[in-house]
DNA sequence: TATAATCCCTCTAGTAGGTATAGCTACAAG
DNA sequence: CTTGTAGCTATACCTACTAGAGGGATTATA
């Protein structure tokens, strides 16, 4: 039995998001102890291992709910579990798509030479969209 | 002058946003029609399309404002607004590293052969941090 | 056994950056 | 003059937490 620090220091969730994913009803409350405290067993451990892990890899609560709902069946298909992470690397891909095209846009307008704010590259492309090369 | 309908549709910030902005003290309330309604002048128009850009840019509202407060003093240097940008472009660069890890492993996880949820690599890989081949 | 340090409890409120809803009024076209 | 669209305020809601107040429980040491 793990008290909710000792459960904190090995998921690497903290102390108050723990507490958080019980009240939103991502965990199930655990038993408590005679002076009210949580006490958390080892499928307490593994389910919240689970949960930080989907999380970590960039999953929404709400797909990591449904991972889970999936993952308490294990006799159906994994479709579910494959649609949801398929559509979650486009989603990615995308994501990473832009940010990189921001990157050579921000790299090209932030290397200018320091002067007066009345020829800031920043400012100046910020205020006119037109001096952009790449689309963002 | 525009409405707040013709302001959102040229600038591509929707109707409610302008209105949060004003809330939060972003843009200057605007003069009124007798009968209550906002109306834009060019420089506010401007003014919104410069936030929209720095926005699209990625940078937060709070950076959005700094980049507002320098460029209404041209004759101050611009190293502050060189800092900023280049303080997100560190920032963006280690979003980008980071997502692509990311889907380095989603990818590795999620093209498995469709079975048994029993054996889907997408759930195990999810309950078991050890499947994992990179780090997150 | 006493006490101090650390942990844990609930509850409320706040964060960013908006979005949604309800109930009402203004304005432009026909 | 009416009707449909657009605008108004105010409040609540969203994600995924985080912070703080004010108290009780547990544990390590004296």
């Amino acid at each position: 039995m793990y008290s909710i620090g000792q459960l904190a220091d090995k998921t690497g969730v903290k102390v108050p998001t723990i507490r958080y994913y019980e009240q939103i009803g991502l965990i199930a409350p655990p038993e408590r102890t005679a002076g009210n405290q949580r006490r958390y067993t080892l499928a307490g451990f593994q389910r919240l291992s689970f949960i930080r892990h989907s999380r970590d890899l960039g999953f929404s609560l709400q797909d990591t709910r449904e991972f889970l709902e999936l993952s308490g069946h294990p006799d159906q298909k994994c479709d579910d579990a494959h649609k949801i992470a398929t559509r979650h690397l486009a989603v990615l891909r995308q994501k990473i798509a832009k940010l990189m095209r921001l990157e050579a846009e921000l790299e090209r307008i932030s290397c200018c030479e320091s002067g007066k704010l009345g020829d800031c590259a920043v400012l100046e492309t910020l205020a006119d969209h037109s001096l952009c090369k790449t689309d963002h």
